[in-house]
DNA sequence: CTGTTAGCGCTTTCAA
DNA sequence: TTGAAAGCGCTAACAG
């Protein structure tokens, strides 16, 4: 393997005279710089990070945690940020108690990594203070916000001339989101609030609900992916016509909504992961992002449509 | 940061004495090892992996390729695996060409890994090739076997009675796999080999297709999940029974599947990381993994059913 | 079983 | 603008 000395004897100057050449470190003449590089890309020389890291105190590694590698976009978006700027990515991926158990009981970041990002990770209190206590910078991904979500899907709808809106949410929400809908100006009915079971049996089963309930809304949203897709083929099913009878939108699970067309809520991962990421580089080099970070938007797909009296 | 020396001091022992014990090297007292351990515990001590690496020449990290983030149980088991044996992983995400130029242009891992693992990236063979010059151990996934999944697909139906059925190619897919029918014992039709853009309207248009052409199959494979939805959709649109009318049998998209109820093929990626962790381990400590990797496997739901004369 | 002594391959003063 | 020298915090021989 060839080291940073050899490389120095090929092109007749000191160690620290290739260090500062190949780091675009000032002090080195442009000429010694360019030749010092050529030499060393002719060598094939590549540096030993572990002395880089040892020697000048900064790591240039990221630890990226994550409970759902299934968010994939997050994790390439903050992966692609920090690799461009020079960053490795040790991924940890906390899919279970156990592991994150593991994890959290011996933090074992420190003095390996400069920064910490927690994607789609909810941490509790002490898991903060444990990744606090590593004494490098922490920056996480806010969960996704059902509440916006919901206003964009509500705008939608209103201003499709729909009134009567019910929403689907799946088991486990504890909140209820009326008060945005009232804030939208619809007026609420509490049998047009339903829990499911984020499936697509669930959302059938919503359906019938609904029907045996009277009068049905002309447009429905929906928590879950795979609700909405339920809901969807019960309606068909049942010989009612999406959008032209009953309106979806879905406020998750956008591959099954793109998959089937349907409206809906997506989240901009991709680059929220890249913010999250330029926030955390900018924390490394003591400055500040200005910028909020991405929010959601709304897809328009054929599950929607005007209101029809 | 507390360094080894100040545990060395805290504990009345050199650091030599402290290396060992913490890492469970043969050579140390039991009651030494447990004080010491429990000293560096007290102190909150973390090695600095940088140092252990320069001077001990493994780096305990593993590069980890991927072209695709979305095939998450695959990074999610190898990551596992390979964190329980004390390697670090290093992800690389090659998703569009330019990462992957960018990253095969000066292979960054030299001095940084002692091992590569190679997931859902299809290798050139001058990527292969540099790969190699890394010289560290490399190991790839291998590509999901369609033949196999398909031959999986077949027999469940031929168990079920089916004579008569077609087989839906995604676009790109460029080889015909009538062989595998006809190993199986069916007689190949050549309408009933159609090839499909790997959509829900692909799905669609292809059972439009069938229907013009005279009589319909009695089963269908998709090599899509997303064309088995559509197949699924248009035909309950058409008035026909799944399965009772016509049976399907997805190759991929797992979570399509699930959600809809579709028998589908099933890759086991969590265990296929697993393993090739596993392999790559074995390589690392001289030692061959005997087993192969595990294979996919039919997951029979609703849209499977006998054939009815 | 334990301690001492050299480095590992860089970066960083400090001089020149 | 460049070089020499002194570590960074560990592990690995080699002694004892």
């Amino acid at each position: 393997m060839t080291s940073m000395s050899d490389v120095a004897r090929a092109a007749g100057v000191s160690a620290a005279t290739v260090s500062r050449a190949l780091r675009g470190e000032p002090g080195v003449s442009e000429a010694t710089r360019r030749y010092v590089t050529e030499v060393a890309k002719r060598m094939r020389y590549a540096i030993a990070r572990d002395a880089s890291s040892l020697a000048g105190g900064r790591r240039y590694a990221v630890a990226v945690l994550t409970a759902d590698v299934g968010r994939g976009d997050l994790l390439a978006g903050a992966e692609s940020a920090l690799r461009q700027a020079g960053y490795d990515v040790l991924l940890y991926v906390l899919h279970d108690a156990e592991a994150r158990a593991r994890f959290f009981d011996d933090v074992p970041l420190g003095r390996r990594v400069d920064g910490v990002l927690a994607l789609a990770v909810r941490l509790s209190e002490d898991e903060r203070a444990a990744l606090g206590g590593v004494g490098v910078p922490v920056v996480a991904v806010p969960e996704d916000d059902l509440r916006e979500s919901l206003r964009l899907a509500v705008g939608h709808l209103i201003g499709l001339g729909h009134r009567d809106v019910a929403l689907v949410l799946a088991e486990g929400v504890d909140e209820s989101y009326d008060e945005v809908l009232v804030a939208e100006g619809l007026a609420v009915r509490p049998e047009w609030t339903v829990w499911s079971s984020p499936t697509v049996v669930g959302g059938e089963q919503v359906v019938d609900a609904l029907l045996d309930g009277g009068r049905l809304p002309t447009a429905v949203v929906s928590s879950s992916g795979e609700v909405a897709l339920g809901l969807f083929l019960r309606l068909r099913r049942d010989g009612r016509e999406v959008p032209a009878d009953v309106s979806i939108v879905s406020l998750e699970g956008p591959e099954l909504a793109r998959a089937v067309g349907l409206t809906a809520v997506e989240g901009a991962w991709r680059e929220r992961g890249e913010h999250a990421a330029a926030e955390l580089l900018g924390l490394l080099r003591g400055e500040r992002v200005e910028s909020g970070p991405p929010s959601a938007h709304l897809v328009v797909r054929n599950s929607t449509g005007p209101y029809i009296g």
